[in-house]
DNA sequence: TCCTTATGTGAATCCATATTCACATTGTGC
DNA sequence: GCACAATGTGAATATGGATTCACATAAGGA
């Protein structure tokens, strides 16, 4: 039963997307490139006319996880209004992600991802800290809008932020869904407002 | 060349350390049989004479580690005086042992575990479950004590007190030691202290 | 329509890892 | 000292995954 043929592109796109499919599904350590294969409904040596080996397609699975993550942080920059409500549905688009199962929160959030060596670990690293950058500007924005207290250091606030879902993300795939994410990474958030936000500050109106 | 023989449990101990030691140092996905008999200076085979297989080790490994885990809380749990500085001594030995290299932390914080099934990423939901229940039992006594706000939740604020060092291990794993784990663990705590403080409260003399 | 190239298939190869098994050696108890 | 059990060794086996390779087929261009 010979499969469609499919162009380079299209099928390069398709090989990254089913990578991150399999992740989600059943984690970083089930990858392999018959996954991938299965998924897609080809031979596992079909890959290979894409893709120089299994490294090529991780890298491109996760340029691409990178690339969601920073829309959605992008999107919470390019919003409006007061900056912890834009914060608070930044949180929740991860929350979102995370029950949806997207590859991205879990390979980021809860068991990395190694295909081999070094490399990717930076990769990875590079896109977290490429987040972690739009986020801080985020927090630099409510600084110069007289949200957030002007104090704070937006870099290691950020991360902070990013601590306020990382541990509730990992109990939820560590817990198969069951653990609370929404509930803990809410309450986090609210304490984490309190401390960031400028005293005596009213919420504008958006 | 043959191995010393050694007792049944001398032996059990000093296999379950060396699987920490070398998820320690080269990380979770580098685990194997192989490579802790090797740092034993035994051969494969003889792991099986203590251990049934892979999976029992990596049982035993987590139970080593979760021990370890629950004794630092334990001791930030018995000390004396204010709250706030008990927690950050505890987020200090959490640093500590991530940058001296403790397997805990690694497995917790970072990349997870798998040795083949479901089992294992309950023992470790389990692990964490037990320090964040520790960890509430701080909170609650800080409550009593008048140092806390009242009205904080002690289950969700342990959650959160996690995330003030679970990105920055992260961080610090994926870039090879060089991310700065410590200042950023104690910005966040900074920020996380202001928010579960008793407003008004000074701190005691301990 | 024909030819060439790109892509898919299926078999084979290689490698690493987990594990079993038969033999060897050591340590303990009588 | 001897016998037995426990523990170590080294070879073999099984499995899964990554990858290569020769052949097959489809698609595009002349």
């Amino acid at each position: 039963m010979a499969a469609e043929k499919r162009s380079r592109e299209a099928r390069r796109e398709q090989i990254a997307e089913a990578a991150l499919e399999v992740i989600a599904r059943h984690g970083t350590r089930s990858l392999s490139v018959g996954a991938v294969a299965r998924r897609i409904g080809i031979v596992p040596s079909a890959i290979y006319r894409h893709f120089r080996g299994k490294e090529e397609i991780l890298s491109a699975a996760i340029g691409r996880m990178g690339e969601r993550l920073l829309e959605n942080a992008g999107r919470a920059a390019a919003g409006e209004g007061d900056t912890i409500p834009r914060l608070r549905n930044l949180l929740r688009d991860h929350v979102r992600a995370i029950r949806e199962g997207y590859a991205g929160p879990r390979i980021v959030f809860a068991e990395g991802i190694d295909g081999g060596g070094v490399s990717h670990r930076m990769e990875v690293y590079h896109v977290i800290r490429r987040y972690l950058d739009r986020v801080a500007g985020i927090l630099r924005q409510g600084q110069r809008a007289g949200d957030l207290r002007g104090d704070l250091d937006p870099e290691a606030t950020a991360v902070h932020f990013l601590g306020l879902i990382q541990p509730a993300a990992t109990l939820w795939y560590l817990s198969a869904g069951k653990f609370d994410v929404l509930m803990n990474a809410e309450r986090s958030f609210e304490q984490f407002a309190d401390a960031i936000r400028k005293k005596g500050k009213r919420q504008r109106v958006s």
